[in-house]
DNA sequence: TTTATTTTTTATCAAATGTTAAAGGAATCA
DNA sequence: TGATTCCTTTAACATTTGATAAAAAATAAA
């Protein structure tokens, strides 16, 4: 997925305004297993996927708890390095080999300042993760992990081909012998 | 909490710009019981919460599944309305009669476009919603009901003063049932 | 206050999920 | 190919949580 695409499906800046956006981002790219970001680290950067799929967890008493995958075009960031400029909790490693768009955190917050089109920008940035967050919340709250299991296989089929199912029983905060019943029953 | 104070701890904007949001904001009082959003509509305000405190709850089987406490200072609103301007899939509730500073989406909206200050002001708003809302989502996800009830025990106790214990049990994912054991035993 | 209503706790039993261990499959590498 | 390693499923048992009902406590109404 291009970079133009991206910051066109966020909000539509004028073509000056998305032209400076254009001309601060780079690629990058790298293995399967390499830490992207890392748990109490002030991240510099923000990332987009243009190909490949991350996951981004937390630790409990030595397990990892998984809390999103990051799929082609989605934003990847240390929201707490992203709002508040602090360490974040939260790791994110490659499942795949992996290429990104990346931004410099520092040079974006300044765009915001001076540019009124970009600060619209990052606002509908922050206002779409802000809905798709309290989406996932919401369905966590209130699903069961049988039913969201049955949701990610007909929203996300790639994504139980790609995921290893630990994680993918990680995610729906059950453990993967559970997860392994509820496909027996499914089946 | 006066609005000028919750304005400043979003974004310190220039005089200018805040008195534009001083200006358009009016308040309302509602007395316990109220449902200040409805689900299936598109909501025309935003609101933040002046005094009183307020439930968040989606409809699963006849039952109530609280997902969230507003209290003084927040801000309360649809998030699809806001973000995508279509009905939303919250209620919201009155738990005391309590006060509001209202604010009009459309003339915000505009506002956006218009004022680079107001635009970051937004910006900042929807950032630290996101944050909060994905602190939430990961506490959900990682901590047992018995450790997120201490945890709102020592960071709002007030809460468990204010709110009848089935909706805390209803926010905490769990019956009222295994709440009452959980503080039998912490007892 | 007394009575009625609502909320919270306790008890009992059933169902769902976790834990641990072992077996079966799939993928990787020499 | 065969051996090794990693991933997934299955089984047995323990623990937790849920459902339902009833008792106790708290709140509201007469």
């Amino acid at each position: 997925m291009d970079f133009s695409r991206i910051l066109d499906d966020i909000y539509q800046m004028p073509a000056s305004a998305k032209d400076i956006l254009m001309g601060l981002v780079t690629e990058v790219h790298y293995n399967r297993g390499h830490i992207l970001l890392k748990a109490d680290k002030i991240e510099d950067d923000i990332l987009f996927v243009k190909k490949g799929i991350v996951r981004a967890y937390v630790l409990k008493d030595e397990q990892e708890v998984t809390f999103w995958f990051g799929l082609e075009g989605q934003p990847v960031l240390s929201m707490r390095s992203y709002v508040e400029d602090k360490p974040g909790y939260e790791n994110i490693v490659l499942l795949e080999d992996s290429s990104f768009y990346k931004l410099s955190r520092e040079k974006l917050e300044a765009l915001f300042k001076d540019n009124p089109d970009i600060a619209n920008w990052g606002r509908r940035l922050a206002e779409q993760e802000l809905l798709r967050t309290e989406e996932r919340l919401i369905n966590r709250e209130f699903k069961a992990a049988r039913e969201r299991y049955r949701d990610l296989l007909s929203n996300h089929p790639e994504l139980i081909q790609r995921v290893k199912l630990g994680h993918i029983a990680s995610y729906l905060g059950i453990t993967q012998v559970s997860l392994s019943r509820i496909r027996a029953e499914i089946r």
